[in-house]
DNA sequence: CCTCAATAGTGTAGTTTGAACACTATATAG
DNA sequence: CTATATAGTGTTCAAACTACACTATTGAGG
């Protein structure tokens, strides 16, 4: 079957950079290519979008086709487009261009799944990637750009969208580690709190984990409505 | 001539939001389409990308042939993406995706021309559009919103480009009313002339302003390097 | 030349926000 | 019972932001 039109038409894809935070560090879902070009490579899972498909449809479609991540784990969590990537050449088959998405999944509950052209899909940590196909190491250091500005000094509107890295119930340590991860930078724990519950409205669940060979700690859900920014 | 492909491949446009400040108002450029879809429909200047251009690069040839906007006029000044926008059925011909941009110029410097498609182009305040073609008046709120986050409390780092809207020499006056419009809140002069020179390098041109039946202003250039964000 | 109108220009005090900093509490394992 | 590992808690200082009112200089017009 063929499809024909007057003007020369570019090929358009999505790619998405799903990230989560394992063992307190940022981690990236990569998948091995099973097909040509840079068959063997690591990249972020995409494909072409369908003619019927809105941009972030298509993207879930290719997540859950090569990477087994289902529509129903991605249900509730932030789906945020990047912008288009459309350097000419920047595939060797035709003129692509591709629309870049960024979501944020839970520390402890997304698993992998190769399938559909994918030989591999794993977990990487961010900053021990390996080499990428294509422009993706491009998109995926403007995919982390991105993650960083969500909790830039002054917060966008989009902040709340970092409790995605967290279980339902969290602890207010495990809820530092993510901010610490995405900034990449430590915070003291006492300002830290203070600042948590300034910005957000944290509801105290009156349950405490068990466990650990340590003092129990309380556990929070994130409540109705961010605060504030600012 | 005709261009056939193995699978059904979208059309791949631009659009851009051309913004400048005038009298003291947000405007945008519009061209009035001269064909269909939505001939005599106010729209953002734009169409489809080159097979061998970036997509920036068309876009600004898409404003040189439709707005009169030339490359010359647009050199130095700022051209961000704000996404692509490809909801099925946004264009009645055909699936079209499109990359929209976004680009500041000068109070003082551009005049437009309607050449290629378009019937006629006009800067438009604000606050007093046009019922747009297609999608347009979506992007374009979303052009408006990142005009806005680049002054955001904290300072985006592309906060500079915000000085695109003032003449080379500009006084502090002009910027105050740049930053008002941008924000859409009345700043207090003093607090504003202690904070714009906190954030950025000023370099007093130590001449005035004449000609106004009031006090002359002195006249400034943003300096080197911004100073710091925070 | 005097007055008016219009914009330029300047400093201080109060409040809020962010940064630095050290110790006690409670669970499990051995 | 002890050791270890993490949870939890307040105060002080510095910096940034807010509110606020008067004097200065020019051109126009009478």
């Amino acid at each position: 079957m063929a499809y024909t039109y007057d003007y020369p038409h570019p090929a358009v894809t999505t790619d998405t950079a799903v990230f989560s935070i394992i063992e307190g560090r940022l981690h990236v879902a990569l998948i091995e290519r099973g097909a040509p070009p840079f068959k063997g490579c690591w990249a972020l899972p995409g494909g072409f979008v369908g003619m019927e498909e809105d941009l972030a449809e298509g993207a879930r479609r290719e997540l859950a086709e090569e990477a087994g991540v289902t529509p129903d784990q991605l249900s509730g969590l932030p789906f945020f487009q990047i912008g288009a990537f459309g350097a000419p050449g920047r595939d060797p088959r035709e003129r692509v261009i591709t629309v870049a998405f960024l979501t944020l999944v839970p520390m402890d509950r997304v698993t992998l799944v190769a399938s559909t052209d994918a030989a591999r899909a794993e977990w990487f940590a961010y900053d021990d990637l390996p080499a990428l196909a294509f422009d993706h190491a491009d998109i995926l250091a403007q995919a982390r750009a991105a993650l960083s500005r969500l909790v830039s000094t002054d917060l966008s509107a989009d902040a709340d969208a970092v409790f995605s890295f967290l279980p339902e119930e969290f602890t207010l340590s495990q809820a530092q580690t993510v901010f610490e991860t995405i900034t990449g930078a430590a915070l003291e724990k006492r300002n830290f709190r203070k600042w948590i519950k300034a910005h957000w409205e944290l509801e105290d669940l009156q349950k405490k984990t068990s466990g650990g060979r340590h003092r129990p700690a309380a556990l929070f859900r994130l409540g109705g409505a961010r605060r504030q920014a600012g």
